[in-house]
DNA sequence: AAAGCGTTTATTTTT
DNA sequence: TAAACGCTTT
């Protein structure tokens, strides 16, 4: 049997073998973190007995989840099922499927994703008569969600309230927590702040999970909140063995209202921790870490750190300025041909990381141009898509009638005759009687025909037409298994012919419906009750980076948020400039904190390449409109000029490759100067602007700038020779 | 009731 | 820019 303690360093054996007591291991970048929570566990149950059940591992994402217990497998083989593992989200809503009925929760709750929490907000403005406008719905949410973050209840909240902002939240909040709970629904917040509650209130609980954790293990400690942290405590509780990992330096989620002072509190709490510093890397060249190092360096508000590694220097770090955002996607894939022609990389050993799901446009359309594959992590989510999220809408009403969130959206889809007016009054009438919408649906079919209805007979016909609809499904939801009942729901409901019938887009939408009903599949082996609800969890709880898969050939394209945890050989940051990275509201809001968090966010784009790194900007980007002139990111000056290559124009098209690495010193002269610069006067000739007249052709720092006025209405505009992909016309 | 039109308006990151 | 909203028409 080989040790487990093999091939790690001092530093990794001292927090694989420290199992007694609290422990805090600060993980650098690479530093072989997943490699220590993975042995410390195996380490726990094979050296030392531990049962598997009795250790729980929180992790950020699910895909790391599963990676970190396929990697376990391996090592201890099928006891490796036996351990908990998972996000918080998904740890917290199976204690509450378990326990939740100690705090009047139905087993079979629905999980309120944040366009479902949009709407109960907006109906609840609607109802307490808020102008959206003065107070807008997202705004309340967020600080709604805040407030739940830190554990507050709407009860506790609005004894806090401190300005007419929070009075209005508050009474949203109240209102908004009513329609939940009535409806058996939990949103995100939820999961974790009841979690929390019921152990809270429910000692006798509490105690038989905090018994049965012998072990309880949090990765990336620095992006929990409050609340999370609160959970962790309670479950470490009895036997004070909590061992979080995380590292400050690469804290970017506050927005999500991550708290990166828990690690402060951890150390409060546990004063008796030991802390283990992870520094070596074992995944970046000398110059990407160096770089990297010099870029959160700049930061003030944090602990230096000293990351070391004996990973060779490797190539230096390439910095390129595109004319615009296209260009900057065509030069990304042209480098990304030639690392796959010259240099043994393949498709997927590459990423283009951005700030923005909105750049994620322009390298598609490139990829789709040079027909290079890709992988798209993010974007429009697919359990958001619109025609999938109406099939779970179904679903979760199926599995919980309560949910009138999701029975308001179905009501009328596809259109079948109920109208808002109709729905108003629908709502009006089940409130009149205190009944929920599905029971006041139930309940018209027994209705004396004599009975004076607040609609047309038609109205009337399409409404008890529905409840038999869900009646019939409700019933084949008991024998049917979960695909089966993807379809019958597809074809009863009519939502196959209604999407058979749009000729725009509806055979993409049959096509994602497809695929969803492929995901269900997964879950057909459990039991019709079961699987339904499995899959409706994983629908509100799966994220993208959950499915990215890396043997699929391809480029990854990701937000750098979405980028954690991730690694690639090779990396390219698009956009690095002012106003995206960092962010303008991080610029705007003159807010040092809110700046930190763009440096770390760059940090942690750097740090995920292992080999190239390739830092993109563009002189222009088209944001709203034209395209504005930008500026490179602060960040670029940080880094050390010597990690450099000397900056060589690339211009598609055609291209002029980089001059082979054999000449040490590229030569300062660029493209412009072999083209014969342009003169006014001259005709020339624009792919996307079409022909113009050179007004004037002036030098511009080393390379020259021409203004061009255009015809058909395009104007003037000016251009950087060595970027603009303008050819002289004769005339 | 539903589609179509014009206007507005806000632009991050996501379990 | 494009999405989302609100208004009008059919």
């Amino acid at each position: 049997m080989t040790t487990l303690l093999e091939g790690l360093n001092p530093q990794q054996q001292e927090a694989v073998q420290h199992v007694d007591g609290p422990l805090l291991i600060i993980a650098g970048p690479g530093s072989g973190k997943t490699r220590v929570l993975v042995h410390r566990i195996a380490y726990l149950v094979r050296d030392l007995g531990v049962r598997p059940w009795r250790i729980v591992a929180v992790t950020f994402t699910n895909k790391a989840a599963r990676e970190m217990k396929e990697r376990l497998e391996r090592l201890m083989g099928p006891q490796a099922h036996d351990l908990t593992m998972g996000t918080f989200h998904a740890t917290c809503a199976m204690l509450l499927r378990r326990e939740g009925d100690a705090i009047g929760l139905d087993r079979t709750f629905t999980i309120y994703d944040d366009e479902d929490q949009q709407d109960v907000i907006k109906q609840v403005m609607e109802e307490l008569e808020i102008d959206p406008k003065r107070y807008k719905p997202q705004a309340i949410l967020a600080t709604i969600s805040n407030a739940k973050s830190q554990l507050l209840t709407a009860e506790e909240y609005r004894l806090r309230v401190q300005n007419y902002f929070e009075e209005v939240v508050s009474r949203v909040y109240q209102r908004y927590q009513e329609l939940l709970d009535r409806g058996n629904g939990v949103d995100f917040d939820d999961l974790l702040l009841k979690t929390y509650l019921l152990f809270h209130y429910h000692s006798d609980v509490l105690e038989r999970w905090q018994e049965r954790y012998l072990h309880v293990m949090v990765d990336e400690f620095q992006d929990t909140n409050v609340a999370q942290y609160a959970i962790a405590r309670q479950l470490a509780g009895k036997h004070r063995n909590l061992c979080v990992v995380g590292d400050p330096d690469q804290s970017i989620y506050s927005w999500r209202n991550a708290d990166i002072r828990n690690i402060l509190s951890f150390q409060r709490d546990f004063p008796d921790a030991k802390t283990v510093n992870l520094a070596h890397n074992y995944r970046s060249s000398r110059t990407i870490l160096e770089a990297a190092s010099a870029v959160i360096a700049a930061n003030t508000q944090r602990i230096p750190q000293h990351l070391t590694t004996s990973n060779p220097q490797g190539t230096p770090i390439t910095v390129t300025e595109a004319y615009n955002e296209e260009e900057e996607a065509l030069f990304i894939l042209r480098e990304v041909m030639r690392l796959a022609k010259t240099q043994h990389h393949s498709y997927r050993d590459c990423a283009v990381m951005y700030r923005t799901n909105a750049q994620s446009r322009a390298l598609e359309e490139a990829c789709a141009r040079e027909a290079v594959p890709y992988k798209l992590v993010g974007g429009v989510k697919f359990y958001q898509r619109r025609e999938v999220k109406d099939v779970l809408a179904y679903l979760r009403v199926i599995s919980n009638p309560g949910d009138e969130v999701s029975l308001a959206r179905i009501l009328n889809v596809p259109p079948r005759g109920i109208g808002t007016k109709t729905v108003d009054q629908l709502t009006f009438m089940a409130r009149a009687r205190g009944l929920s919408l599905y029971a006041t649906l139930e309940g018209l079919e027994q209705a004396h025909p004599a009975e004076n209805l607040p609609w047309t007979p038609r109205s009337n016909k399409a409404l008890t037409g529905f409840v038999h609809l869900l009646q019939g499904l409700r019933q084949e939801s008991q024998r049917l298994q979960v695909a089966d009942l993807v379809e019958a729901v597809v074809e009863q409901t009519g939502m196959r012919a209604h999407l058979k019938a749009d000729r725009q887009d509806g055979e993409e939408r049959l096509e994602n419906i497809a695929e969803l009903k492929a995901a269900a599949g997964e879950f057909n082996t459990l039991e019709p009750k079961e699987g339904l609800a499995t899959l409706l969890e994983r629908a509100a709880l799966m994220s993208d980076v959950d499915k990215l898969d890396e043997e699929q050939q391809g480029i990854t394209l990701i937000t750098l948020h979405q980028a954690k945890g991730l690694e690639f050989p090779v990396v390219f940051i698009a956009g690095m400039e002012e106003g995206l990275l960092p962010h303008i509201r991080a610029i705007r809001d003159e807010d040092p904190a809110q700046m930190e968090e763009e440096r770390r966010l760059c940090y942690v784009g750097m740090t995920r390449a292992k080999e190239r790194l390739y830092l993109t900007h563009a002189f222009r980007r088209g944001f709203g409109g034209r395209g504005e002139p930008r500026i490179a990111s602060r960040f670029l000056s940080d880094l050390p000029r010597q990690l450099i290559e000397a900056p060589t124009a690339s211009t598609p098209p055609p291209v002029p490759r980089r001059r082979a690495d054999l000449s040490p010193l590229p030569e300062p002269a660029n493209t412009t100067s072999q083209k014969s610069p342009l003169k006014a006067g001259d005709k020339v000739h624009h792919p996307r602007f079409g022909e113009g007249i050179v007004v004037r052709c002036i030098p511009a720092r080393d390379d020259h700038e021409v203004t061009v006025a255009f015809g058909n209405g395009q104007g003037v505009k000016r251009l950087l020779l060595s970027y603009a992909p303008l050819t002289r016309v004769q005339g």
